[in-house]
RNA sequence: GGGCCCGUAGCUCAGCUCGGUAGAGCAGGCGGCUCUUAACCGCAAGGUCAGGGGUUCGAAUCCCCUCGGGCCCGCCA
């Protein structure tokens, strides 16, 4: 890489030629054009092999794609957002030296703008009938090969821009993304819910059990944290009286990427004061519903889109944590298994999970091995055992387990949601229990958290998920790489 | 952290089993062609075979190490 292919010379000697006669290879700006699919529109009219006999001009701008040339007359396919449109280059319209000058000068991958008229060619394809050329910008990098495009996964990551510009199907994922992140939005505006932003950067990063990244405030002169979760601020704004919140951001936890994990992770909770974990099940369903119908609406030549997106339509099965486990592991009467007990189950099941783990570890090692196997479709898992959260209240009227429930797809949990612990001196208690259990320091103490529930925490229902794990499952896509622009790579060796 | 697999031209790939000194398509160059759309036809060019070391008369090919990546397992929500 460190020379130059003879492609870039080529390239660069047409810059300098450019230069040479006095032309910006670099312009800056190109006022006026539309969409290419203005001009389609215009085509719609016309019969094949005819030009539009009003002769309306058009300014489009945008990546050539392709360039087919045919001695006297040429064919270059033009790429916007909007798609794709043929520009007709033809002798007797351009003359013959702008003609051949045009097509020794211009690569795929060059930005051009365009002026001309609408025609169909006699083939029936929509185009535009170049009057005028203007270079954008000049490729000195060729772009990837025209029919494969770029398909090495690592490459397409690093070079996410070439993996786009290339692909109109990764430019339209990430198009889907976007448009069903607002439509996530919309769904908990409509519902009464404020967005808001808490911090990035804290002391102590709490609400779930995760290694943080750790970085330094020159200001402070001390440590800070990366959040792993956005749990306890969003709760003490319900202490502060915002009944409805919800947030979307940026998540941190220090650990591998792999097909479903990522180190940085968009991440929604939503809290919802004086409702309990039934009206959250209510709420997550409705926007289910609505993201399975809109995701197909926006990728419609993608039947994996279609069949994933069907997974996430009510209405949903349920199962109960204990029962289900048991079921399937044929282990009875789990809630009083002691710790000692649990850890020769897990182990018996193949876990390898350390000695010291808490019971809570060994319990969802034994449902990660005995039921997440068999779930095939999105499915609740319900009313789990107390030692599985420190965070959740406990059950109204099953002994032994907290109101909460896990969302699974088929191969990965989805989201999380309790009828939240608003009693002070047991979510203390809690706290504690798990840091004596697991003697663990990861379990960070948060005791202004206890504190904000001493003023008064509502009854109130809360829930996280993992934004690119949903659009993963909605849009059918097997690694979670796949869903993020630009996913944590190593740095390239020297 | 463990196992398996991959890295060849700007891009997509073949060659590696069984060692003989690198091949195609696209893109680019030159020439031809007025309706193609993965356009087509002809000619010429394009390579630190990821990097380093070893075995060998000879290594893209066999062995070892390093780097990057993929999949699975482990850890981690």
């Amino acid at each position: 890489m460190a020379d130059e292919s003879a492609l870039e010379r080529e390239r660069r000697s047409k810059v300098a030629r450019w230069r040479a006669e006095g032309r910006e290879p670099y312009p800056y700006s190109f006022p006026g054009r539309v969409g290419t699919d203005a001009v389609r529109a215009a085509c719609a009219a016309l019969p094949p092999g005819q030009d539009d006999p009003a002769h309306t001009p058009f300014r489009v701008a945008g990546r050539l794609r392709a360039i087919r040339q045919h001695g006297r007359t040429a064919f270059a396919d033009l790429e916007d957002r909007a798609g794709e449109l043929q520009l007709l280059l033809r002798v007797d319209e351009l003359g013959e030296t702008a003609y051949r000058g045009w097509l020794s000068d211009l690569d795929p991958g060059d930005l051009v703008g365009a002026d001309g008229t609408a025609a169909v060619s006699r083939r029936g394809e929509p185009s535009l009938v170049v009057r005028t050329l203007t270079l954008l910008a000049k490729a000195i990098r060729p772009p990837p090969e025209k029919f494969h495009g770029l398909t090495d996964v690592e490459e397409r990551i690093r070079r996410r821009y070439v993996d786009l510009l290339s692909s109109p199907e990764s430019r339209a994922l990430f198009g889907a993304r976007t448009a069903l992140l607002g439509e996530v939005r919309r769904y908990f505006d409509e519902a009464g819910f404020l967005e808001v932003e808490t911090a990035v950067l804290g002391s102590v990063a709490g609400g779930a059990a995760a290694a943080p990244f750790v970085t330094r405030s020159n200001y402070t002169g001390s440590n800070l944290q990366l959040r792993i979760a956005t749990e306890l601020p969003l709760k003490r704004l319900i202490v502060g009286g915002l009944e409805k919140v919800y947030e979307i951001g940026k998540t941190f936890r220090n650990e591998d990427l792999d097909s479903t994990h990522s180190p940085e992770f968009t991440e929604l909770e939503a809290y919802w004061a004086y409702a309990d974990y039934h009206d959250m099940r209510r709420l997550l369903e409705g926007l289910f519903d609505r993201l399975s119908r809109r995701a197909p609406e926006l990728l419609p030549d993608d039947p994996a889109v279609a069949k994933a997106s069907a997974l996430f339509r009510p209405p949903f099965p349920t199962m109960d944590f204990v029962e289900e486990l048991e079921r399937r592991s044929g282990i009875t009467d789990l809630l009083s298994k002691s710790r000692e007990e649990l850890r020769a189950l897990a182990r018996a099941a193949g876990s390898t999970v350390p000695e010291n783990s808490s019971s809570g570890t060994f319990l969802d090692k034994l449902f990660e091995h005995y039921v997440e196997p068999a779930i095939d479709r999105v499915t609740f898992v319900v009313d789990h055992p107390i030692a599985t959260t420190p965070l959740a209240r406990r059950h109204r009227s099953k002994a032994g387990r907290v109101e909460r429930f896990e969302v699974f797809a088929p191969g990965f949990e989805l989201a999380n949601a309790y009828t939240e612990l608003t009693d002070p001196d047991e979510q203390e208690k809690r706290f504690r229990e798990q840091l004596g259990e697991r003697g663990d320091d990861r379990y960070a103490f948060d005791e202004d958290f206890v504190e904000a529930l001493q003023y008064g925490l509502p009854p109130t229902t809360g829930v996280g998920f993992g934004v690119d794990r949903l659009l993963m499952g909605l849009l059918g896509k097997p690694s979670i790489k796949e869903v993020i622009l630009f996913p944590l790579v190593r740095p390239r060796s020297a």
